[in-house]
Order: structure tokens, then C-alpha cells, then sequence
DNA sequence: AGCTGCCGTG
């Protein structure tokens, strides 16, 4: 309904005649489905003019209900502190209104004064009151609120009943909440809705595939919502047979018909997404009439969360070639796949357009753009994009510490992440996993020693794996190979893969070779398919010269068909990607790549350059160990980089595994030699070389 | 006057 014309009908506020209360509260009505501001607000100017509303509570009551079904509070509290007589109808609605506008406290505030002021709660009160606690997760308020519930009668009640349902969910207590559902007298779709996606919510999948199964045997059929949740339940447990089935009933069944416009099928790609079945998600997303926003995003967060970023990056072209306008969602996966493949200046036009789009307020926005620009080597834009965030929540504090630690800043990683502490934001296990992996990356064992035993005694969080397998690493790193293997025994729950891994690398950097057989055996206990471990297991051996055993582990290795993950690395030039693997002869300059590593390699034997073969895997000449080291991926792209780069210009490598020790000393010297500056992000860190130094101060 | 609800950040 347009103002204009329902003004129109109406006597003009400034004349003699008055708008009676009943024209007006039928109006506003109205209006409060329509869920707009300026309608109510141009009415509230409409009635106050005609000074009705002071002193005509029916009216508003209408008001304020109307502002707070339009989810503006603020409006809608000035209107009921002025209003004496409040009826259950008002207090209803303002409970309502902060529940459902992201004031959960506030509304639990409404509700404890409106049980002083003696108004009595009812069936319209409890959903609210219920919802606040759970989003809250104010486990004993909520219990209470239950037990009120009982004592008014009002269980029985199924928007009540569905309510206290959805709550125990939040609270992750599936029992509780199956014990209210199987007591309940009635349930509507809502009440099997709320049991099916709570199941899934909690990660009992198969909970929820029972109670759908029941849900058919007593005839109640499933609507959008229920297919929704049952599609997110096969994308959890990744279950192609079950999702496709889903498929064909959301084709037959979903949707009323409006499958290839409805949101249904975009729950549908992401399923196939979750269950690694791309090309099914592909095929599904071409075929659709309508693409909307969110099927666009949904296929392009399936490539992204698989790694196959030049897909993301084709895709969002596509995107912005046609119709389509990227929203905040394309925009977090676009630039998680910058990060994948260290896309700078691509990141940096997302940046623009995101800056262009005003998009830089979402949280999760700016959270991405760190996380980016952390990534791919600019740590100091990382710092910017942070300090002009005005909100910042624990995923921003904890990608901007990772940021500061993969860039061996571990000092400004225990800085910052004091800072947070000294904020209302709680910390987690991620965080702690953040500051103490930054401590590792940086040499800093008494800090990271002292955050570590805090985890437990002051912040009353569980050390988990990873917690453990950060603080061998730290440990181990440093040298401290007996007191790391004594935190594994001392540890109450069953070290698992990566807290032996983080030892194991350890006694490689250390030659430890007892400790080192000690935990390969644990590994390969662990996970006997693992290809890491006999990796560094035959590489310690290796460095002892102990060719027998490198056989050995090799045979193994052999024998089990374990293959380790090729070794690659790639640079960046004119925005387009130059990918290398080991002896690569591939690329178009190949010969010049070449060339110019021989030239490199008479250099740098002239500035005393020895050659650390430890890492050779074979046991061949000398000669050919050397040999086979200028074959690495790595220098293959420093080389082409060398080639093709102005004088001066920095150069950025990305590799996808852990930088050989041997490269990184040539590096270190190319980097003299050359007078560039080198930038290298392996799987774990960054390495900064500039004038024959580097960054990680040989922590890595 | 209501309860359940697609794609996204560490």
C-alpha cells in the first residue's frame, strides 16, 4: 500500500477534523506487515500532529507494536516508556521485537519487568522468552523459563512446545529436547522441522534420518524446510546416495514446482558441493533457468572450499560479465581463493570493489580481506584493513594473530592477542591454537609456554591436539626435543597424528634419530597410509648417511603405494600464474629457466655457496645430488621470475610445501646477489629474504 | 501477534 494514496483518503492532520483512533490503529495494522519505516514513521507524524497519542493508549500500543514488527526499536521504546497502562498485547511485542532484532538481552530485561509490573506471560510471551535464551545460551535461565512453563500449563501449547524444542538445540542438548518432543500432546511441521534440523544443527545426522523416517510412517509430509536440513545432514556426513535421492524428491516433490527458482535447488548444489561431487553441482548449476545470487555463491564456496581457485576466479568473471552482482558472500570466497593461489593484485581490485560496494562494514568481509592480504605477503595492508575495522570479533582477532605468526612476527602475535584479552571478547581453542602456533614460528618458548599452561588455568579451556601438537612443535623447534617428547606422555588424551608429526620434524631439524623412530612408529601406528611420516623418517636417515634404512622406508613406502604430494610452485606475472613441479621442462622459456640457474649456481660457488644434500632422497654421486637440487620447483620460479622482472622489483614465489633448507641458503643469497627483495609463502610460513638474509630467522 | 528456515570469515 502506497502513503500517498492512503494519506489521500485521509483528513489532513494540520485541519480542524481529527483522526479518529480506530482509522488509524486499522491503518497501522496494515502497515505492520508491510515492515516499513517511513510508513510508520510519516503516521507517527501523522497522529502526533493531531496530538492524539499521548493520551491514547490503544493507539500506541498500536505504534509501538508496529515499529517493533518493523524490527526498529528504538522507536518503538520511546512510544512504550510513555504508555502507563501497557497491556500483555504490548509487552508481547516488545519481548518479540528485541528477540527477533538481535537484542536477546534486552528482551529477557523486558521480560523480567514485565513479571515485576505483575503482568502475567502467556502462550504469545514463552516463544520469545525461549528464543532469547537460547540464542543467549543461558542454559539455567532457560531450564527456569521451562519450569515456569509447566507450572502456568502452558507445555502443552505447540508454539510453546517448539519453541522450548528449538532451545535445547542451541543449548546442544538433543536429549532434552527429544525428551519434550516425544511428550508432546500435538506437533505441527514446525515441531518435526525444528527435531529434524536441531539433529543436524548437533551433528546427529542419523537422528534426523530416523526422525524423518518417522515423520513419513505417521504421514506428515516434509516441506522446504525439511528437505533443507536433510540436504545440509548428506552434505555433513557426505552421503551422495541419500543427497541425490533428496534430488529427485525436491525435483518430484520441493519446492511447489519452482524448483529451478526456488532456493531448494541452490541447498541442492551445495550438498553436491559438501559431497565432493563438483561436477554433479556443475551440471545441476548450468541447467538452472534462473541463477540466482545464492546459486552463484554456493557453486563458487564449492570450488573454493576444494581449492580450485582458478575456477572461483573464471566463475566470478562469468559472474560479473553477465547480470549477476557479486554480494558480500561471492566476495569472501573470491578472496579465500586469492589467498590459495597468493593473488595480490587480484585480491587487491577485490578489495576496491568491495571498498566501491560498501561492503567493507560486513565483519566476515573484512575478516577475508586479512586473512588475504596476511596470505599473500602484505602484511601491512593485513594491518590496515584491522585497524579500520570498528567491530572486531573473535575471527578477526584470530586471522590477524595467524597473520602476524605465518610472517614469523611472533612478538606482535602475543601483543595483540594480550589485547584481545583485555576486550569483552572470549577466546577459544582457534585463537590459542593462532598465538601459540605464532610462538613456534618465531622461537618464543617462554611466551608460548606461559599462554599454554594459561589455556587451562585461566581460561578454563581444554588443551586440545592441536594445542599439544603446537606446543612439541614449539618445544621441538627450539631444541627441546627431551622436555617435547615428555608433554606427549604427560598428556591425559590420546596424542593423535599431528602432535607426533610436529616431533618427528623436529628430530629431523635436530638429528634425533631415537626420538625420530620413536614417533614414525606411533605415526605409522596412527595412520599407516600417511605419506609425511616415511617421508621424514628416510629423510633423518638420510642425513645419518644411513642408506640401508632410507632404503628400507622407501620399500615400505613402495610396498603400501603411498605417493607423496608432488612438489610445485608458482609466481605471479601480468596477472597471469606460471606453475612449476620438480625438473619441470614444460614451460615455453625452459631453456632460459635453465641457463640462468647455471649461471646462478657458477655465482654463487664463487661467493662459497656448499651445497647441503641431506635432503636428496637418493643415494647417488655427490655430483648428481647437487644436480638434482637446481632441479627444485622453487628455484625453477625464482629463476623465470628473475628473467622476466625488472631490476628491483620484489618477487613473490608460492610453493605448496615446506622450502628445502638448501634452497632456502641459495635463496638467501640470490637475494644479495641479485639485490631483490625475495617473498616465498610455503605451507606453513612466509620467508622474507632481502640482502642475503631471511625473515624466519631460521625458524620454519 | 507467534515457533523451524539456502551461499560466507579464523
Amino acid at each position: 500500500m502506497s502513503l500517498l494514496k492512503t494519506t489521500a483518503l485521509l483528513p489532513n492532520p494540520c485541519s480542524t477534523t481529527a483522526l479518529s483512533s480506530l482509522q488509524c490503529g486499522t491503518l497501522l495494522q496494515s502497515l505492520s506487515n508491510s515492515k516499513s519505516l517511513t510508513q510508520a514513521q510519516q503516521l507517527h507524524a501523522l497522529v502526533t500532529t493531531g496530538g492524539t497519542l499521548r493520551h491514547n493508549t490503544y493507539l500506541a500500543t498500536k505504534l509501538a507494536t508496529c515499529y517493533a514488527a518493523c524490527g526498529h526499536m528504538l522507536h518503538a521504546q520511546l512510544i512504550f516508556d510513555q504508555i502507563v497502562l501497557k497491556n500483555s498485547f504490548l509487552w508481547n511485542s516488545m519481548i518479540r521485537g528485541y528477540a527477533c532484532n538481535h537484542s536477546p538481552t534486552k528482551s529477557l530485561v523486558l521480560y523480567r519487568e514485565m513479571l515485576r509490573f505483575g503482568q502475567k506471560p502467556d502462550n504469545f510471551t514463552y516463544p520469545f522468552v525461549l528464543k532469547a535464551c537460547g540464542d543467549l545460551l543461558f542454559r539455567g535461565i532457560g531450564r527456569k523459563v521451562h519450569a515456569l512453563v509447566v507450572v502456568g500449563g502452558l507445555e502443552e501449547n505447540v508454539y510453546v512446545g517448539n519453541s522450548i524444542l528449538s532451545m535445547y538445540f542451541k543449548f546442544g542438548d538433543v536429549a532434552a529436547a527429544q525428551v519434550v518432543f516425544d511428550k508432546m500432546p500435538m506437533r505441527d511441521l514446525t515441531s518435526w522441522n525444528t527435531m529434524v534440523s536441531g539433529c543436524v544443527k548437533n551433528g546427529e545426522t542419523v537422528g534426523a534420518f530416523e526422525i524423518f523416517g518417522e515423520m513419513r510412517r505417521v504421514g506428515v509430509v516434509g516441506d522446504g524446510t525439511t528437505l533443507l536440513a536433510l540436504l545440509s545432514a548428506c552434505g555433513d556426513v557426505m552421503d551422495l546416495k541419500m543427497g541425490k535421492e533428496i534430488h529427485g524428491y525436491v525435483v518430484r516433490n520441493g519446492g511447489n514446482g519452482r524448483v529451478h527458482n526456488g532456493f531448494l535447488v541452490n541447498s541442492v548444489i551445495d550438498m553436491y558441493c559438501n559431497c565432493e561431487s563438483i561436477s554433479c553441482a556443475r551440471k545441476l548449476f548450468e541447467g538452472l533457468i534462473v541463477k540466482d545470487i545464492v546459486s552463484w555463491n554456493s557453486l563458487i564456496s564449492g570450488y573454493e572450499k576444494r581449492g580450485d581457485a582458478f575456477e572461483v576466479l573464471e566463475l566470478f568473471g562469468r559472474m560479473v560479465e553477465g547480470s549477476a552482482v557479486p554480494d558480500e558472500v561471492t566476495v569472501i570466497s573470491v578472496l579465500g581463493a586469492c589467498n590459495q593461489i597468493s593473488a595480490l593484485r587480484l585480491g587487491t581490485s577485490v578489495h576496491s570493489y568491495v571498498v566501491k560496494r560498501g561492503y567493507g562494514v560486513n565483519v566476515a568481509v573484512g575478516t577475508a580481506l586479512i586473512g588475504m592480504y596476511a596470505n599473500c605477503g602484505s602484511l601491512i595492508c593485513a594491518c590496515c584493513v584491522f585497524d579500520e575495522m570498528p567491530e572486531k570479533n573473535l575471527a578477526v582477532w584470530t586471522v590477524m594473530v595467524t597473520g602476524f605468526g605465518i610472517h614469523g612476527r611472533g612478538r606482535e602475535a602475543v601483543s595483540i592477542f594480550y589485547e584481545m584479552l583485555g576486550t569483552n571478547v572470549t577466546p577459544d581453542e582457534g585463537i590459542f591454537t593462532a598465538v601459540l602456533s605464532a610462538c613456534s614460528h618465531s622461537g618464543l618458548v617462554e611466551e608460548g609456554k606461559e599462554i599454554f599452561y594459561k589455556i587451562t588455568r585461566v581460561y578454563n579451556v581444554d588443551p586440545g591436539p592441536t594445542h599439544y601438537s603446537c606446543l612439541v612443535d614449539l618445544l621441538g623447534r627450539a631444541g627441546y626435543l627431551d622436555e617435547a617428547y615428555a608433554v606427549i606422555e604427560s598428556m591425559k588424551l590420546e596424542p593423535n597424528e599431528d602432535v607426533w608429526t610436529a616431533l618427528l620434524s623436529a628430530c629431523r631439524l635436530h638429528r634425533n634419530v631415537k626420538l625420530a623412530e620413536i614417533s614414525a612408529q606411533k605415526l605409522f601406528e596412527l595412520n599407516p597410509n600417511g605419506a609425511s611420516g616415511y617421508v621424514c623418517l628416510s629423510n633423518i636417515y638420510a642425513a645419518e648417511r644411513r642408506w640401508k634404512d632410507v632404503e628400507n622406508v622407501r620399500a615400505l613406502v613402495k610396498k603400501s603405494r603411498l605417493k607423496k604430494a608432488p612438489s610445485y610452485s608458482f609466481v605471479e606475472l601480468n596477472k597471469m600464474f606460471h606453475q612449476f613441479f620438480v625438473g619441470d621442462t614444460y614451460h615455453k622459456q625452459s631453456d632460459d629457466i635453465y641457463a640462468k640457474l647455471k649461471d646462478l649456481s657458477e655465482q654463487l660457488k664463487k661467493a662459497g655457496y656448499k651445497p647441503d644434500t641431506t635432503s636428496v632422497l637418493y643415494d647417488v654421486e655427490e655430483e648428481i645430488k647437487e644436480k638434482m637440487l637446481w632441479d627444485h620447483s622453487e628455484r625453477l620460479a625464482l629463476a623465470f621470475a628473475l628473467i622476466n622482472t625488472a631490476p628491483g622489483t620484489t618477487i613473490r614465489i608460492t610453493k605448496n610445501l615446506r622450502v628445502c633448507g638448501d634452497c632456502h641458503t641459495v635463496i638467501k643469497m640470490i637475494s644479495k646477489l641479485t639485490d631483490r627483495e625475495i617473498i616465498m609463502r610455503d605451507i606453513s610460513r612466509f620467508h622474507r629474504f632481502r640482502d642475503g638474509l631471511c625473515s624466519c630467522g631460521g625458524y620454519w
